[in-house]
DNA sequence: CTGAAAGCGCTAACAA
DNA sequence: TTGTTAGCGCTTTCAG
């Protein structure tokens, strides 16, 4: 059996209520008590059970990440600052992976409900907020991830997708490619949408014209199949933007395979920069999303609004991309 | 407030005793009763306390995932393999990534042992295993994850590693290569020694030489730099086994910044084949791990270990590696 | 088959 | 400053 309070008391010579107040207001505690629990904590390897505490406190000290894809690298790093923000506050970190499939978020939604945790970080996968106002309403606290809709319910994050779409099509003009072709994943993904915009809006203002493409995922497989599909169909372009990297990657396999050679024939720019776009054999010129700090700052954010019991005003914190010039990109070839 | 047993057994017209037999224990409960719990439970919108109920079960329904790394894709699709076995089973996964430093791995057994995990999947960061051994004194189960190490105190799972050093070795000699280079992770990596292991063996007894080479990390930027430091120290060979994927994308990298072609000037095989080997502008040949069944496999031998009460014999579990042949691999140039 | 009641380990009043 | 005590929401005997 694990230790309790109870120990603790006992071998230290106090009650039970002093053990928590050493643990919970230490400042209360008489300096020389204190020690002499401590001590006991110590020798007992006393580690207090978050359930109990959960149970009073109404809040576990975990939070909820839930993404649709944990395997692309751009969540994966987002984690990473979530679980590094949460892990400085004591808190762990549920991951809840949905694969962009409803019935595992609800899955997910109410496991987490069931746990208590004090937030839950979410890449929403569908549009409805619906369930997730019983939780706000439960008194659990959200935060979007990765989402620009504004919402009077919950803190969000997120990186000026509409701006990044400019600074790609922006960046192949300035390049002298006038012509340009846009791979894009489905068309329900918010982030896609945006950056869509951004794009499409530049093209419009300065007289370049954009051929769209579709993915139907946001996956390596899916942009070689929709690259593939474009090329046989005659499709072409001096310039591609992706929506994101590994769509690019997906594509920069298909073209290779038509005999394509990037950039000499086709430039390319991708979405997120994620790692291994540095590292791909022809490295990719992309539009770099803060990641880590999207993730973390996130997590700061429900963090603070978990602790604090005061009245919180749910804050939106955006952050800007910025474009990675590599070798993906180049003058069209004249 | 969240809904308890009290107010669904108030609106059902039961005690709190027979909501908890619905809960856990429906065949015990006449069907009509049940029935109107059940719709009590509907209505409110009931979800059962995990704290609450943890604080009697000991053990919550939830996996501690402890992995150095999760920004490697092996360790990402390891992931996916705990959580839907985790989540199949209706526990949570907490995801724990050390960064390999041994504090953080400290600081994460501390947490898990406080939320009263059931189980841990461990990738050992160091060899020590005192802290665990904690844990399973205090009844938490735990498995390794990856390793090979038999332990008669914990279930494990592993891909033979030797084996795979092996296999790549052996394709190697059948292009007919008789010298090649090895690009070895930190030798303190269990697996990365065992791999080196196979390759050595088959290399003695087939009269090829090896040349080993160490990166200081498993990542594309350690490969990259400790391949171009054996380039300017003038080491060559015709083909080069790389501890992992990773490694292999920057040795990839340097190479081609020497000017050399891969496969033409020298032939490359990866280890673990991520996603992102078969997407590399060179397809790269490497050797599978089963990575998602790996980690799926881990936890259902912990879930069912955390589950039944009965006494568990701890099982060992290996999968094997398989060469994977793609692009970056051929007979050496003569 | 159902209800009553004890208690899991802890926190937070309140007393002393 | 420290101790006492009443629960938090649930499971689990034990009676009925």
């Amino acid at each position: 059996m694990a230790p309790s309070v109870k120990d603790v008391a006992a071998m230290a010579g106090v009650s039970i209520g002093t053990v928590s107040n050493v643990l919970n207001r230490p400042t209360k505690v008489s300096t020389d008590t204190r020690e002499r629990v401590e001590r006991a904590i110590r020798e007992l390897g006393f580690i207090p059970s978050a359930p109990a505490r959960n149970l009073r406190t109404k809040h576990a000290r975990v939070l909820g990440l839930i993404v649709p894809d944990i395997g692309n690298p751009f969540f994966t790093e987002v984690a990473r600052g979530v679980e590094d923000a949460a892990l400085e506050a004591g808190y762990g970190v549920m991951l809840c992976n949905t694969d962009q499939r409803a019935d595992r978020e609800d899955q997910y939604l109410r496991l987490l409900e069931s746990q208590r945790v004090g937030g839950i970080l979410i890449t929403p996968a569908r549009r409805s907020m619906k369930p997730l106002d019983r939780l706000i309403a439960g008194g659990t606290a959200i935060a979007l991830l990765d989402n620009s809709s504004p919402s009077r319910q919950a803190c969000s994050v997120y990186v000026d997708d509409a701006m990044g779409g400019t600074i790609a099509a922006t960046h192949l003009q300035d390049l002298g490619h006038s012509s340009i072709m846009w791979l894009a994943g489905p068309s329900d993904i918010p982030q896609v949408a945006e950056r869509e915009a951004g794009i499409l809006r530049f093209a419009n203002e300065h007289d370049m014209t954009v051929i769209r493409i579709e993915a139907e995922q946001m996956s390596a497989e899916a942009g070689d199949r929709a690259m593939g599909a474009a090329l046989s169909n005659k499709l072409s372009a001096t310039a591609l933007i992706c929506a994101n990297d590994l769509l690019a990657l997906g594509a920069v396999r298909a073209l290779t395979r038509a005999g394509l050679r990037v950039p000499q024939d086709i430039s390319i720019v991708g979405y997120d920069d994620i790692d291994f776009a540095a590292n791909a054999a022809v490295p990719l010129t992309s539009i770099r999303q803060p990641k880590y700090e999207l993730g973390f700052a996130a997590a700061q954010l429900i963090l603070q609004e978990c602790e604090s019991s005061e009245p919180h005003a749910h804050r939106q914190i955006r952050f800007e991309p910025q474009l990675v010039i590599r070798s993906s990109t180049s003058a069209p070839h004249t």
